[in-house]
Order: structure tokens, then C-alpha cells, then sequence
DNA sequence: CAACCTAAAATATGATCAAATTATGGATTG
DNA sequence: CAATCCATAATTTGATCATATTTTAGGTTG
């Protein structure tokens, strides 16, 4: 048994098929609208039922599946009244995380940022949409994770799990090449250590993203 | 077989549970730091483990729970830090609910509000903390509500779900008499439709709360 | 077109296995 | 001789699974 089997079966079956569904959701591999089944997850997973229940009761309360009244589970379609809502908590949140960051900001961490930076950038030279959607999820995350404030990140990597799933369809029909994002000038204000330009240019990159969401939703 | 009981039936074991352990976190039956057990919960709800388990993975993703490393699920201690974060995504979530609240407000929706905040008064006077919180919370979501913003009202309830065992402790150290609200600024200003005015009753509200909780922790 | 029937899927229980905490008792030390 | 510490046993609790029951959806028949 190698050393990676050991770590990976300390952790809960349950903690194991959130995390695969999690991902899978947040990467747009699940459709909006999609069903998602118990038995089918157990087969694709090869986890039994009470670990499966559990993984989709917690993907359930964060919003990112939506228990239907007939016993049935879904990735939610958003509404456009869906995103403005979106947007209004991720303006605050955003603003707030990217600024704590950047107080916060170690040389590792802004390595880290600038070398996902360039991974992004070769994905969308390539048109590796997965590709993309990760490592843009990744710089985002690791953003959250410098603010040390794990509420706020909860809530921020909540509703994150609540549009990955358009954004996917999105990305899909724009093209990576027509998603512009403000990475650079983010990343040349954290690194000046100017929190509030930090804080301004995460912003409008969300808004960005948002904004191609909001057009498609119309 | 009462009609009430037939219509509880309808409702999966697993909700049910939910709801129950959610309500005795939200109005601090259960104190800051105290674990629970599954077993326990099996026992003292008469459900069996499977529904249990849903419902502690459902709280535990709503933040309302807090999964240690070795098994054990205990209520969370807030740190002053842990305040600072909530509020800075209150003042955010409470301001614009309101707004919005205000722009929908029904006379039924007033009536409600007016009808609970009265009740909350007699509970003050009573120092009966049970029905003070158990009114306080009601008069907060019926505007979560009102907003008509599913998302936002998630997310504050959340927030609320996260506070709340530790307000019931600060309640129960500073008595309910000393318990300012500005329950009559906002109720005056939704009548009047004034959304701005609401707002920052509401922010104020908000803050008072915070503060008492933000105090008892230092 | 409605009522019924069948198949598939979800709910829920209890049994079983594994892990962790607590309790116990003996040895060691001051 | 009493107190402390450590190792080990016992008990409690969590994790998982297999299975029985209930519900729903969809197709079929009168």
C-alpha cells in the first residue's frame, strides 16, 4: 500500500465523495438542470449509500444542489434575479478578502499566485476550458485562504459552488480566448502592497466573470 | 392519525431531524463548545442514524456545526476574530435585505412584524429569554423573506445559524431588560417606505447585537 | 383519458466493523 | 506508603453496508 492510499483512507468516505462531488460540480462537469441520484453516485463512485446521502445533504445546504419536493436532486438552473443577488454578496466579499490579503500577503503566496497566473494564460492559449476553469478557480481560493478569515471565504468558495456551473456553459460558448480577467493588475497591487487597489481590481474581476453570466442569463 | 401528523409524515426523517437540531443550535439549547453525538441524537429524537448523520452534515456545511479532525462534531466557539468577519458580512447582507424588503413590504408582512416585535416587548418584560430569541430571530426572518432574494436570505440566516448559540449566552449573562433593539426606527421607516431609512435601522440593529456578542468575548 | 400497475429510486433501520476515548490496574518513583 | 504514570482492557461512538419499506414516474390497459 503506498504512502498516498494510507492518507487517503484516513479521511471519511463521505469527506472522499463530497470533495469528488464538489469538484465536479464546481467545474461545470454536472450540468445546470442535471439530476444528480444516489444509486447512480454509488455506482459512479463506487462509495455505499449513507456517505453518498451525506455528501449530497452537505452539497444541498451549501447551494450548490437543490432538493426538488419529489425526492429529487439537481444542479439549479440560475435565474438573472439569481446573479444580482450573487453579485451584491461578492462585491462585499470580494473587496473585503482581496484587501485582507493583501495585508497578509507572504512571498509563497504571491509566487504561488503568479505561477497559476501563467498556468491560466497557457490554458486559455491552448483552449483548455477544464484547464482554465481550475486554475482560475485556484487563484481565486488561494486568495480566500491568505485573507485568514475563514468565514468570509466560506461564504465567498459557497457562492463560487452556486455559478461554477454556468460559468462552465459560458466559458463553453465564448471561448477561452474572450475572457479577459484582471489577474495582472491584481496581482502587480498585491505585490506593491496597495490593499485597496487589490481590493478594487478583484472586484472588477469578478464583475467581469459575472457580466458574461448575466449575458448569457438574458 | 391527526391531520398534523399525517402531513409530518410527508416530511422525510432526515428534514425533520434537520429542522429540530437546527432550531435547539439557532435558540442555543445547545451551548458554544458542547459536542454532538450521533447516538445521542438517535436516542433523544427517537430518529435512526442515517437521517441524523444528513442532518449533522447539513449544519456542519451551514457552519452551525464544526467537524474536529477526530470524529467529534461540536457546536462552534466563536473568537473575537470570528465576530469581526460577521459583521463585516452582516452590515453588507442586512442593509440591502432590508432595502429590498421594504421596496415588497405587504400589510400582511407589516401586521406580522408589528404583531412580533410586540410579543418580543412582553418576553423583555417577562425575562423570558426562550421566546425573546425565539421572536427576535422570527422578526429577522419574515425581512429575509420579504426580500425576495432566496440567496442573500441563505446567507443571512447562515450568519444567524453561526451567532446565535453565543447570543443566547450573552442574553443569559446580561438579562433581556438590557437588551436595545431598533425594532420601532425600522418598523417607522418600512411604513413610511423609506428603503434607506429601513436599511440602516436594520444595520443598527444588527450592530447593537454584534457589539454585546463582540464584548463578551473580550 | 383516467386509473392502475410495474419498475426504479429514495428513505430508513439495524447490524457490523473500526476507531477513539475512558477506565483500570500494576509498576515505578519520591 | 502514597502518588503518578503508563500500558492495556473495556466501553462508547462513528463509519459503512446490506436490506426492507415507501414513494414516485412512466407506461399500459380498460
Amino acid at each position: 500500500m503506498t504512502v498516498v492510499e494510507t492518507v487517503e483512507a484516513r479521511l471519511p468516505a463521505h469527506e472522499v465523495v463530497y470533495r469528488e462531488l464538489r469538484e465536479q460540480i464546481l467545474f461545470g462537469e454536472i450540468a445546470p438542470g442535471q439530476a444528480v441520484t444516489i444509486q447512480g453516485l454509488t455506482e459512479r463512485l463506487g462509495a455505499g449509500m449513507t456517505p453518498v446521502r451525506e455528501a449530497i445533504r452537505r452539497l444541498t445546504a451549501e447551494g450548490a444542489l437543490k432538493f426538488q419536493g419529489n425526492r429529487r436532486v439537481i444542479v439549479p438552473l440560475l435565474s438573472a434575479k439569481n446573479i444580482e443577488e450573487i453579485i451584491v454578496a461578492r462585491k462585499c466579499l470580494e473587496g473585503e478578502l482581496a484587501r485582507r490579503a493583501t495585508e497578509r500577503a507572504k512571498p509563497e503566496d504571491l509566487q504561488f499566485l503568479v505561477q497559476t497566473d501563467k498556468l491560466l494564460d497557457q490554458a486559455i492559449v491552448k483552449g483548455d476550458l477544464q484547464a482554465y476553469l481550475e486554475h482560475n478557480f485556484r487563484f481565486h481560493e488561494r486568495i480566500y485562504d491568505m485573507a485568514d478569515a475563514p468565514i468570509l471565504a466560506d461564504l465567498a468558495e459557497g457562492l463560487w459552488l452556486r455559478f461554477g456551473p454556468s460559468l462552465r456553459v459560458v466559458c463553453g460558448r465564448v471561448g477561452t480566448q474572450n475572457l479577459p480577467d484582471k489577474h495582472k493588475d491584481l496581482l502587480s497591487a498585491m505585490q506593491a502592497g496597495d490593499a485597496e487597489r487589490t481590493a478594487q481590481a478583484n472586484v472588477e474581476d469578478m464583475m467581469q466573470g459575472m457580466e458574461q453570466v448575466r449575458i448569457m442569463l438574458a
